[in-house]
DNA sequence: TCACGGTCCAACG
DNA sequence: CGTTGGACCGTGA
């Protein structure tokens, strides 16, 4: 296993990969006291350069950037879960968001919105698989596993509108 | 098995 | 509008 730092205006950002592709991406400093998942140590420090650069520019570039052409290593997680994730990996874009619900009618399985959430909540590379693109149903923030503050600005990075209400315009949304 | 979510929506007031 | 209660479904223990 590989990994590498980069800052952020979120904090430090550590990300983990092997041959397969990606496997985790997580907070490691900053936002009280997350902590480092124990069962990550003793990788080798490699950068992986275009992913570097593509994180770079998203946080400090202010440009469309999209991770949907870096391979995943999702081998622990059962199908469903994967599906999620690569779903939402290749079909939600910088700056549009869609719903749980939406998600999981898109993959055949109109009712699963909260197992849907429930695949989300378990994503290993936040960020790079946007779940923050994915809000409640009428377009409230819902809930986010690094921390709802982290999901907002990750769409205040993307220009993503929320109006007085708290809610996302529905220009942005996409719905399946 | 079972309890639990990053949910949803109809039915209120 | 805002709130509430029940239905829903894949997971991990």
């Amino acid at each position: 296993m590989y990994f590498f730092n980069i800052g952020t205006p979120l904090g430090i950002i550590r990300v983990w990969y092997d041959d397969q592709g990606l496997q985790f991406l997580y907070f490691y400093e900053g936002e009280k006291g997350r902590k480092v998942p124990p069962f990550l140590s003793g990788g080798e420090y490699k950068i992986w350069p275009s992913l570097y650069q593509a994180l770079k520019d998203y946080f400090y570039g202010g440009r469309e950037i999209d991770f949907q052409g870096f391979p995943l290593n999702l081998d622990r997680y059962t199908p469903f879960t994967r599906e999620v994730l690569t779903f939402a990996q290749k079909h939600i874009p910088y700056r549009r968001v869609t719903s749980y619900g939406s998600l999981a009618k898109a993959l055949g399985r109109g009712k699963a919105a909260r197992a849907a959430g429930r695949a989300l909540a378990s994503n290993p590379l936040p960020v790079i698989i946007p779940c923050h693109r994915i809000v409640k149903a009428e377009g409230l923030l819902g809930g986010y596993s690094q921390g709802r503050d982290i999901k907002r600005e990750l769409l205040k990075i993307e220009k993503v509108k929320f109006n007085l209400v708290g809610r996302v315009n529905n220009e942005v949304f996409i719905s399946w």
